[in-house]
DNA sequence: GTGTGCATGTAATACGTTACATGATTAC
DNA sequence: GTAATCATGTAACGTATTACATGCACAC
């Protein structure tokens, strides 16, 4: 379902567009919120159009593109699903889930896997804040802006925990050597 | 993988537990960094004993419940998944993609998705709050506790991005208004 | 002519959710 | 005795990943 809306909101932000423009778009800004490849793409949007919530456009582009557009029945859905469906808020985080393993580490080992996050994390913020940046000058673009700004929370978030539990695990480090 | 390596994490660090346990243990304290049923976790015990990741206990306890414990490959799995292969970082937030189709609203309806958000993240708060203090009295139990922190962090990262949120749509809002 | 990027799809496999199904034990 | 909770499993379905497969068009 998710993804599905995921296509609708594309579709709607941007306009017409072929499967393989919006495999493109969910690798450009909805990249750190949800991924999807093209090969889920394509058969959704086949389901999509059986339902009657996008129209492929008749005439077939060269390179055989085909270029879809959300029907009056796709834009009732998106919002219906926006706002009556319950958020679906299962967490399936796995640098969390190995944050919850650390602890089966030596501190030394953690210390190293902590330090690859932290790295991750910084440069995954500093391109949000560079992909802001751009949505912010760009008038009429706030669509990608206001998941940008969520990701670059999460990103400092989850790169200030990491420094602090590096601390944590250099005071364990120190105690067990006074031992 | 990343369930196998849960269940082989929470049996190293609780000890010998049933698939029940196992699945309980979930939902108290990883719960808030991954989710998992029993529908799922009862095959998988199954699939780690055949590769003697872990073992069965021979006796069968009352009501028929089966001991499982961890080997020595259990552990060395865990440790070489741990240090050796590169986390999946794939998102796949529901909430972070419903903020970005946020802007397909009316800032209206979209104020009362984010009062809504804001609710649930204040609650998912205070409960971690309160998770972290039972985790920091009893020593020796920092297995969660690292988890928690992050969980904590980021719904507060969620929250504050909440209100941020709120605060643009409701200049959005007016200044529709003043047109 | 050949490599890169445009453009679409299918197949196999893995992972996850919901619903179905059963039975033992304990507490009241 | 009956309701709650312990305890384990299977089946159907839905979603996601990886690999396979094909062909057009343009630039060099």
């Amino acid at each position: 379902m998710a993804l599905r809306m995921a296509l609708l909101g594309l579709l709607v932000a941007e306009g017409p567009a072929t499967g393989y423009t919006l495999a493109k778009s969910f690798s450009g800004s909805l990249d750190h919120v949800w991924k999807a490849s093209h090969s889920q793409i394509y058969p959704e949007l086949a389901k999509m159009a059986d339902s009657g919530l996008i129209e492929a456009s008749d005439e077939i582009q060269s390179r055989g593109a085909k270029y879809y557009s959300v029907t009056e029945s796709g834009r009732t859905e998106l919002q219906s699903w926006l706002t009556e469906v319950e958020p679906t808020r299962t967490v399936r985080n796995e640098i969390a889930l190995r944050s919850f393993l650390l602890s089966t580490l030596e501190p030394g080992q953690a210390i190293s896997l902590l330090d690859r996050e932290m790295e991750h994390y910084r440069v995954r913020s500093e391109m949000l804040i560079e992909l802001k940046k751009t949505l912010d000058s760009s008038v009429g673009q706030e669509f990608g802006y206001f998941s940008a700004e969520l990701g670059h929370r999460i990103s400092d978030a989850i790169y200030e925990w990491s420094e602090w539990a590096k601390g944590k695990m250099e005071e364990k480090k120190t105690s067990s050597i006074d031992e």
